[in-house]
Order: structure tokens, then sequence, then C-alpha cells
DNA sequence: GCGGTAAGTTGCATTATGCAAGTAATGATT
DNA sequence: AATCATTACTTGCATAATGCAACTTACCGC
């Protein structure tokens, strides 16, 4: 991956700055572990962009895919310790939209406290 | 603008979840004010997208433009308290990428402890 | 075999971004 | 006064990202 500059913010624009990655992460973040989970979160992913970002943060060492079965072959899509650290990051937007965007959802408080 | 749910991380992606945006808020709020400054910055945007993200920006109440001269005219942008209530995800996202990310850049200390 | 579910892939349309060149207004230089 | 340079754009076209819908593969239960 090559990036614009070394610009802190640039880079992680470069890294995750799409529609979708974020709100796989906040996902994940609440417990969310399967494609049809993911499917089913009120933004309305759909299946091709599911299954191509899934493949770049897996890539990228956001999420590792664990299989929890083998006949049929099912995965969970799990958060790595380097896709977890971006709760801080999360919790910081959801404070800025809930102050400044009318009518955006309250995050769970365990969200919004998680260390 | 119409949001794809209240979640306030996917209306925030709405409003300034791409490339650019979040890009020109850092130059702002470290000075920069001009189309010249900004387009010097190392990511490299192009006149184009420069110039139609600084008037969805406005549009969206993020900045203000404000002429300084009146013959030829010629504008500041400025960081509208909308725009600048943005600096805590910045320096959020600067955390995270500090942290993780190998070799990018520290910010000025005045960026990362500012309220 | 038949219908259902999970996890995708494929094809095509639309939107966003990138690249290069052009333009309008003005001021500065000769 | 004519030419040159600068600023702040716009325009046209190419490529990349996203969106939409349908199709496929692999299995399970009946």
């Amino acid at each position: 991956m090559d990036f614009r500059s070394g610009c802190p913010i640039a880079t992680t624009l470069d890294m995750i700055g799409d529609k979708w990655t974020l709100v796989l992460i906040r996902d994940m973040l609440v417990g969310k572990k399967r494609y049809q989970e993911f499917l089913a979160s009120p933004e309305g992913i759909t299946t091709n962009i599911l299954a191509s970002r899934l493949k770049r943060m897996e890539e990228m060492g956001l999420i590792r895919k664990s299989l929890y079965q083998q006949h049929p072959p099912r995965s969970d899509y799990l958060l790595t310790d380097l896709g977890r650290s971006l709760h801080p990051v999360l919790q910081s937007i959801c404070r800025w939209a809930n102050g400044q965007i009318p009518n955006t959802w309250t995050p769970p408080a365990s969200f919004m406290a998680a260390p």
C-alpha cells in the first residue's frame, strides 16, 4: 500500500477512509461476527462491497477470518488488536456527531465508555 | 444531504468520509487559509477537487469563505466553529496512526495538545 | 430431488477521483 | 500599451470506487 504522504491523517484516510470500513469495525466492536450480520446492518452494504472490504481489512491486518466449522466452511470475522485499536477513533467520531449533528443515535454506554 | 442511517459513525462518513476533507481541515487547523497553500500541501490535491471540496465544505458549514480584498477578489477559507469542532477527531486519528503505523509524522505538539 | 441458507462472484451503471489543459481577472514589467 | 505572471478557478476526458441486481457454489434438512 502506498500513502500520499507521511501525515498520520492522510495515511489513515488512505487505509480506512472509505465509506464502509469503519462501519464494519463498528459492527465488530459491538459483537457482530458473520457475513449475514454485516449485511443486516441498517446502512445496507451490498454483497460485493462487503466481500471486497472484508478481504482488504484482512490484508491490512484489521480483522482475522476464523473458520468456525468445516462443512460447509463457515467463518467468523474477528477484530485483531490493530482493528480494536480504532475504538477510540470511533468513540471520538461518535462524540462529534452526537454533539454536532442532530438526530444521530446515541451509542450504547458500553461502547462509549470502553477504554 | 441524506444519510445512510442515524448511526453517528455512518453519518460522519457520509459528511466527511472522503479522501480530502479531513486533510483540508488539518491544513486549516494549522493556519493555512489560501487556495495556493492547500495546493502546496504534500498530498498534492488537484485544482478541480480542491474547488469542489471547498464548495461542499462551505455548504456543510465547516468553513466560511471570506474576502480579504476586493480587487482582484481574493478569499481566505476559515474554519467555522463546526469545522474546528473536528479537532479532537483529528487528534484521535493522529494518535492512532502514530501508535500503529510506522513512519507517520508526529504532528506539532500544539496540534496534539490543543483542547 | 427440492427448497432453503450462507457466502460469495459477475456484469453493468453511476459516481468519485485524477490528470492535464484552458480561462478570466488582475497586477507587475518593459 | 503590450506582454508576462499569478490566482482561482473550470472543462474534458480517463480511471477507480461504489451501487444494483442477478447468478453461483456448497451445503443442510426434508
